[in-house]
DNA sequence: GGTATTATTTAGACTGAGTATAGAAATACT
DNA sequence: AGTATTTCTATACTCAGTCTAAATAATACC
């Protein structure tokens, strides 16, 4: 198996089973993909999928759930919500939206896909929760980081940093 | 209650699913009950309990779903979204709070749930879009429904009527 | 080299949600 | 009565996700 090269493991199962996904459900569509498309596509096992995926839209989630973890760990230490988001969106190039937010028509993405959007809003409420914003400004506040996040991903060449977002809805 | 022992029950199948799935959710938890289960209670077939809800979190939904109908609606009438938002709350009484609101923790509800609210949310912003809103106040607004129907819905004894909160974050 | 250890992968069986269809049973209508 | 229509059911199916136990790496250590 790879070893760490620098910092984190890299597996070489887990970019195939991403490539393999990401392919079929731009070539298929999201639905018509099954698990066991991917992982025969990849060279892998279905048992394999699941040890790198917790579940089939996980895949097309991964970028998004890394920012989310960046944001609770920059919560963690301490850091204001603003300081915060300043903090994950520095990390972030202007050009890597996530896969999901740029391609989610093309791979005619249905409702589950969309719950998994609402699940990831809720986790973002629960962070904003726990952090100095006032109780009460909890849920607009989620809305606002949302609002400013997907007028980043659906920008087109004009796309300007994230930062740019946040900023017009007076965030950091 | 149960019903008679020869021939069909009186009372709809829906509404003996209904009853049958709360009763389960709230003595065994969302998740060890299966649709099978539900339906075993009812009296009626698996088959029927599809045949009235598409899924199993649906029986949870119902009067958050019919409140957002309701919505859809007023503002397909050409209402403004605060006078859609008084109409829809005038219907409602200050008791009538969804089951899932003020049962989710006693149902231990998991990740489904979640994303089943997020479905919501997601439709809920929806319909704000498509109001007198401006677009980049979207989803602050859709957050601060969201915001006001939680604090109503989480309140206890004493609980005020829904526009009381929605008044509160100045959305009437 | 060889051997122990550990990480990774695998097959396979299982549960349960959701879909599809065709037919049976109840109900409504005339 | 008979017929149409709705409601219900049996059944078989797909697929996501879980679990277990074993096989196959890869690495560490001697």
């Amino acid at each position: 198996m790879a070893s760490d090269q620098r910092g984190r493991p890299r597996s070489s199962s887990r970019e195939a089973l991403e490539e393999a996904a990401t392919e079929l459900f731009l070539e298929h569509g999201y639905q018509a993909t099954t698990v066991d498309d991917i992982a025969a596509r990849a060279g892998v096992s279905r048992a394999t999928f699941f040890n790198y995926f917790p579940t089939k839209s996980a895949v097309l989630w991964v970028e998004v759930d890394r920012a989310l973890d960046a944001l609770e760990r920059a919560l963690g230490s301490g850091a204001s919500l603003a300081e915060s988001l300043r903090l994950v969106t520095d990390a972030l190039g202007r050009e890597s939206v996530p896969l999901i937010a740029s391609q989610a028509e093309a791979m005619n993405t249905g409702e589950d896909v969309l719950a998994e959007a609402g699940k990831r809003i809720i986790a973002l409420s629960r962070l904003v929760r726990g952090s100095d914003i006032a109780p009460d400004l909890v849920w607009s506040t989620t809305g606002a980081i949302v609002q400013a996040c997907l007028e980043w991903a659906q920008a087109g060449v004009a796309r300007q940093e994230l930062q740019h977002y946040l900023r017009a809805h007076t965030l950091i």
